[in-house]
DNA sequence: TTTT
DNA sequence: TTTT
């Protein structure tokens, strides 16, 4: 059935990247969408929604977005629940991005360089993102932003284990690179 | 910014038609939308998704909709949160349908007999939804489903109070009506 | 980057399936949207929104959609074109399906009986296409709407070739049968 | 009926502004769609989609967009046709925008200096737009991109006469501004 | 060239 | 628990 879900927005943290047992990339987002119109205080409130992506996808968006990151994400709405300390069950929704696009990137905040934006680049020729990707940068060799979380199943917010993650030969290509 | 969400699921139950203190009807829903997939058990599961329509389309709804009815929705997602009686802090997330499509009405389970779909109908002029409304069902003379709440105030599920009612001149035509 | 489109709406014509040279089944078809408002004379129009699906999703809607068939389609749109018979560049918009949600069935038109829809139908737990299949109308044994080009190239209105038929292992489950 | 469309691409031109016989603001553009996936020669195509914007954001999409700025549109489908010079029809597709974000703006190719993008602005308040607005770009003052083409019927690309340029109380409020 |  |  038909569930659909487009949203144009920024992080509210840095993604959060962990691993499954399986060794499948995970990484938790949370998406600030302003309203586009004004509350009866005339201030512009947002909706913050959390987000879930897998595999490369989750790769690329902890290595090269940030707080405060512009994102485009198209998915579909999940919705679970699970059993907090207190034993009282709490209902989750979230969405699972199918495709993530990286609008513009946040300059990292600690001395890096990192994700500068030349102000006179030439970018002709297609991609949305704004940055120069630099060979550190790259998922394979360094992973940012991620935990040394191992096991998914040990934290109640992890995104449920039946069937989000796609198994089998869904690998993804460098298409899914940002640049 | 951009927050757009398009679902086609059955109602979970009957939705619930209510009046805030201004006489705005809002009706609360939840949508079931299958997924296209099966976990790992092969079970097909679904998503569970809340929902809110405001005003005449509040009304119809509630007036021709009933648990099983499938439904098309328009929308964004919103979040929020309350503190409940325990004052632990819950939080929300909802669809506030913009546009709702009645795919198909559910026959009412009790002896009524209304929302007959009949065979050969002759339903030109463009809705797809199949069936005749009654006079006794046009949602001025008589709302069902209605509950007597009319402060959604009191209600921590309620809809949030601000600024998603559309006040003023925005009053739907006939072309809201599902026929 | 971002290219979503869900559409609701009734087939024009029965679908048009053929094969590509190398086998892969494609299926045009459109989509009649009507609009939720009326125009200045006070009727309402309709979009008629040309469609493509491939491989299982295209012999499934040949099988079991017809002219008339209410269907839910998401996908993306993809431009192209052509230069016709006058040597006149023709430019052409389609919707490529990416999941069809078949929403109801239109009765066959000749004597067959097929596709009825039983009155009183109990269609709990789930999908909401509302035929009961016979087994002649399994996609495997015989495929109806078809027609024997197999050579898409020759029709300016085909699809493109370039990239647009997914090869490989994207195989579809049975989650794409419409049962 | 649903009829739902989310884009996020570059403008191929600037935007074309015009004026209908009654005085409402149209502008046209063509957002360039890069696909996410390439063609069999390795290359990335891109889908270049017609628009169309009323209003209030027709005039500032001109006003502050121009070739190559990355913009978001949540709109519908609309298509139709007209007679070309020599009598042949010509069918149309066009996106009728509902709402435009502007993502980037592109800086004025010309020595004008304008839509730069200072490093250290302070734009808190909600638009993702990252730019400051010069009193000369206001919109009620001198529309940019505009022609002098008062008739829109003169021209078989303008859109169509019924019932897409919703008269009356519609007005937009400032919350239409992109800052 | 269009559905209900 | 929130972005700009």
């Amino acid at each position: 059935m038909i569930n659909n879900v487009v949203l144009v927005g920024r992080l509210t943290k840095d993604p959060e990247l962990r691993y499954t047992q399986g060794g499948v990339a995970v990484a938790r987002f949370t998406v600030a969408v302003n309203r586009t119109f004004s509350n009866q205080q005339g201030d512009r409130e947002a909706d913050f929604i959390n987000c879930v992506a897998w595999r490369k996808q989750a790769e690329n968006l902890a290595n090269f977005m940030r707080k405060g990151s512009l994102v485009g994400v198209q998915g579909r709405i999940q919705t679970g629940s699970y059993d907090d300390k207190d034993g009282k069950r709490v209902y989750t929704t979230d969405i699972v991005a199918d495709n993530i696009q990286f609008l513009e990137p946040r300059n990292a905040t600690g001395g890096g360089g990192n994700f500068n934006q030349p102000s006179q680049q030439q970018n002709y020729g297609g991609q949305s993102n704004q940055f120069n990707a630099q060979p550190q940068q790259s998922y394979q060799n360094q992973p940012m932003n991620q935990q040394n979380y191992t096991n998914m199943n040990d934290d109640p917010f992890s995104a449920p284990s039946q069937g989000n993650a796609p198994q089998g030969s869904v690998d993804m290509s460098d298409d899914d690179l940002p640049f």
